[in-house]
DNA sequence: GAAAATGCGTTGTTATAACAACAGGAGAAA
DNA sequence: TTTCTCCTGTTGTTATAACAACGCATTTTC
């Protein structure tokens, strides 16, 4: 077990990497490997496991009542996943857990997570608070992606994502953490449909644009 | 403090009402009053505390760079409010929080609450899990908005809300919680397109509604 | 370096949602 | 009862987003 990455990772984050070691055995994880293309978790399972991923990508998806598919999220190395459910105790999943790479996985049971050993050592009590932070910013990051679709033009949605980067950036240029399609599909908009509106909006003079690099050009209140 | 009333919310939950005069003291929480129409707290402070209304309502709201207003939620009596912020430590908040009723709550520091104190009480370390159990909760009901909307027709983001509601309720009707206006919020389109949508899917044999009613006819697949 | 794949913008057409305005009904208040 | 308010559905018009198809540029692969 690589302790120094698990150091780096917000769910050991302020934990000294000479306790780690120890902490690994009260939490009773378990390293799992899952090829390329299968499936981690179902629809409708019950999880009772927080998962960090080591290495490789996952990726959550739902599949409505119609087949079509609808990608939720990514998670890369270093982050967990399942967490939500595994904490909502006892709600099934409402989504497909798989492993689009070559992926391995620490699966750690909640309960080992969240109930302190007997022991009660401090390193247990920081990793409960890390969950919770965990959680808490997975929520504020949903709370914005549900104001920034909520303009029912996809001009209104362009202009509250982009002045919340750059509020976040504090720069004159905002770099978007996406290509075309994927800020399409986080807006929840058609990607042909955001490219003309954008063209059309730096045409217009309210921003300019090369690539992923984007400036806001006009006050809000002009 | 009415511990019989605490003992009903999320946040104390499987506590003994016995136990929870005790706790209150290792919480430190305070009771404040707020009049209606006033702020509790406003967008960029940094709050380090969670708040559970006692009376009264709360309403969340924000106000993007053109001051136009979203309600994201409203908090009743027995909830929470700003714990996701709390927890996420040190992230401004987005949103105002205001009384729109006479309301009390009752706040309490973050800290106080996820530090278990001296003791080790196996209560707080109830209430830890309780917060768990309550962020990990709002984040699948915000995940769960997010899929409702990713549809970009109308009748997509009635049909998967609807089926969502089939299915937890079990029931050949189903209630909708919301009235017209609020459903086309939550759903993040116009009312009167709603309407008609819903009327015209009615006409085509796919559901049958009276006010907050409804019924799924076709299967999914047809 | 050629070929293939990917990403992005553009265009024209069509479908559909927003918008505004109004009417009828239900319920509350006077 | 009458009046008023709120809620819902309806209609017609307009704006706009989705969709499909294509071209060009860049990147990746062999």
């Amino acid at each position: 077990m690589d302790t120094n990455f698990l150091a780096k990772t917000l769910l050991f984050q302020h934990i000294p990497v000479s306790e780690l070691q120890g902490r690994m055995a009260c939490l009773g994880g378990i390293e799992r490997h899952f090829e390329k293309g299968t499936y981690i978790h179902y629809a409708g399972d019950i999880v009772t496991t927080v998962s960090l991923v080591l290495s490789g990508l996952v990726q959550i998806e739902h599949i409505d009542v119609w087949g079509n598919r609808t990608l939720l999220g990514e998670t890369e190395p270093g982050s967990l996943f399942a967490e939500a459910y595994a904490c909502a105790a006892g709600e099934p999943l409402q989504v497909n857990v798989l492993a689009v790479e070559d992926t391995t996985v620490l699966m750690m049971d909640l309960s080992k997570v969240t109930h302190t050993c007997s022991r009660n050592c401090p390193q247990h009590q920081q990793i409960i608070e890390n969950l919770l932070h965990i959680l808490a910013y997975k929520n504020l990051a949903l709370s914005r992606r549900i104001l920034h679709t909520s303009s029912k033009s996809i001009r209104g949605r362009v202009l509250s994502y982009l002045s919340f980067l750059a509020a976040k950036q504090k720069k004159s240029t905002i770099l978007v953490p996406f290509n075309r399609q994927e800020m399409a599909d986080y807006l929840s908009v058609d990607r042909s449909a955001l490219s003309s509106e954008l063209s059309k909006m730096q045409k217009e003079g309210i921003l300019t644009y090369h690539k992923e690099h984007f400036q806001l050009l006009k006050d809000p209140e002009e």
